[in-house]
DNA sequence: CCTTGACTCTGACACAGTGTCAGGGCCGAG
DNA sequence: CTCGGCCCTGACACTGTGTCAGAGTCAAGG
């Protein structure tokens, strides 16, 4: 028989936690006093406590513990739990090296820049969007100028075409782009002009292309703040970062923009989402 | 502006999160209706909310995001910061290695043999203690009774001498052995039996060597149930275990032994902790 | 037998981050 | 005016562990 103290000294566990297991049942003492409330444990029942702690050291939570423990659990199962914690496991660990990957991405930063980009990119899902839109062509990513010219006039016409069709937007506009090149080599890209709709019915003859734009997994994001114009700065630090952090951005550009504040007479004012669709 | 709703749909918050960010000052909403005590957040405020997730996706606690982003932390000071966020990484990682091996251990162990080992074995750290001691040898580990014979013997002087001088014990009789060869190639090893005392005074003549027992930073334990003649099972438990889960043993064997429980007149109650130091 | 110091008891609060629920305003559309 | 969908506050929950306060217990030594 021993006393909590001692006890908790072999199995290496603090008096807190056995008071604790007892509370919920996990590992009664073998004998509580009844005049003092002492509790006290047998050697045998140090093998228990053993069991405990190799289960709670694999990463298994009391209440698992308690389960594979106490209610002997069937090989099948106990495989099932076993895999299923692999799996928990393994992904974190996954999730721990990327984070361990942008650490050190930013250490490097500093290092090397003596400061450190104060994080603006992030990586986020976007889920699917029914969205009505006009379309229209540009020369090309590398042609800004050519790409504002054929987008920007069709959100007056989209707006309007909405409005006749009492067709209400449920977000903000957005803008997307995807190669559509007439010949080999050719870089014309096809751009849309999109609003997010929800689920809103739009008849046939509006005009209007209702396209569901696909839920992105991961993408990395950030923000623009200021002129279209100067979008490639903004461009250029997501793609850095895609390639600092280990992504691989998904090609061709399937980036979308989301166009968050658009004073229309302030165009340094304006806030726009950037969306790069990655890997990895 | 956009409401609660909206902005957390933008940042991939929840709004109960962007609530607790208020709260806890992190990222107060540009504006709140006195009336209603809605909570309104600017475009440019998703760029702070977006700091906060990156810095949150790298495992920073609301805590530190909160000095990271309003108290400007001085480049060193960061930079200390992202060493040691490093380091926890990297310790966790080694950590969850550990136990996916183990993990893996045993769902190999279910797959060839159709159940799981209890998890007697147990890794545990052991501090360092001061015993009184005597002394003796035997031919080696592979004769156990030359064992049982040269060490039974030691207990019943030990304690008697102990009692004499007026030594109490704070803890159960250990056993430990060292090998101890006359010659190259002798397997003889030295057994020491011996009982914890704390700090307590020894006087020099007493006959009892005063010793303390290193502390092992790592050691792969097991109980023993049952006569120490079997004990030779519960050591290749242990050593199967080591060899499964990826550590190396101490050698040569620093094992130790503790008698818990040795009820006289029944071997087949005994417990006893085996203890073998580990590395890796 | 009494004191003293080491142990133990219970019950409570705390941490971090997040979900969820109840009970009640607010607002825009019909 | 009503209804549905937001939003508000305040609260409780989870997990695992530390720590604290106030009180009881026990063994050893005077």
């Amino acid at each position: 028989m021993f006393s909590i103290g001692e006890f908790a000294g072999l199995g290496r566990v603090s008096v807190r936690m056995l008071r604790h297991y007892d509370a919920i049942g996990l590992l009664r003492p073998a004998h509580v006093d009844p005049h003092s409330g002492y509790r006290f444990y047998t050697a045998a029942q140090l093998r228990l406590l053993n069991r405990v702690t190799a289960l709670k050291d694999l990463g298994f939570s009391l209440q698992q513990v308690q389960t594979l423990i106490d209610e002997k659990v069937e090989t099948a199962e106990l495989r099932g739990m076993l895999r299923l914690r692999r799996a928990e496991l393994a992904s974190r660990m996954r999730q721990d090296t990327a984070r361990l990957a942008q650490v050190d991405a930013r250490l490097r930063m500093i290092e090397s820049e003596g400061h450190m980009d104060t994080g603006d990119v992030v990586l986020k899902s976007i889920a699917a969007m029914r969205v009505v839109q006009l379309s229209g062509t540009a020369a090309g990513y590398d042609h800004p100028t050519s790409i504002t010219e054929n987008l920007s006039p069709l959100y007056p016409r989209l707006m309007e075409l909405m409005e006749r069709h009492g067709i209400a937007m449920t977000g903000a506009p957005i803008a997307w782009y995807e190669p559509a090149p007439s010949e080999p080599g050719d870089e014309t890209i096809a751009v849309h002009a999109a609003f997010p709709i929800g689920e809103a019915e739009v008849g046939p003859d509006t005009g209007l292309e209702v396209v569901t734009l696909p839920p992105v997994e991961q993408a990395a994001t950030a923000l623009h703040h200021g002129s279209m114009a100067e979008a490639f700065r903004t461009g250029h630090k997501i793609a850095t970062w895609i390639d600092d952090n280990g992504h691989r951005a998904v090609e061709p550009g399937f980036a979308r923009e989301v166009y968050l504040d658009c004073p229309p007479d302030d165009f340094d004012k304006w806030v726009t989402e950037i969306q790069v669709p990655v890997t990895g």
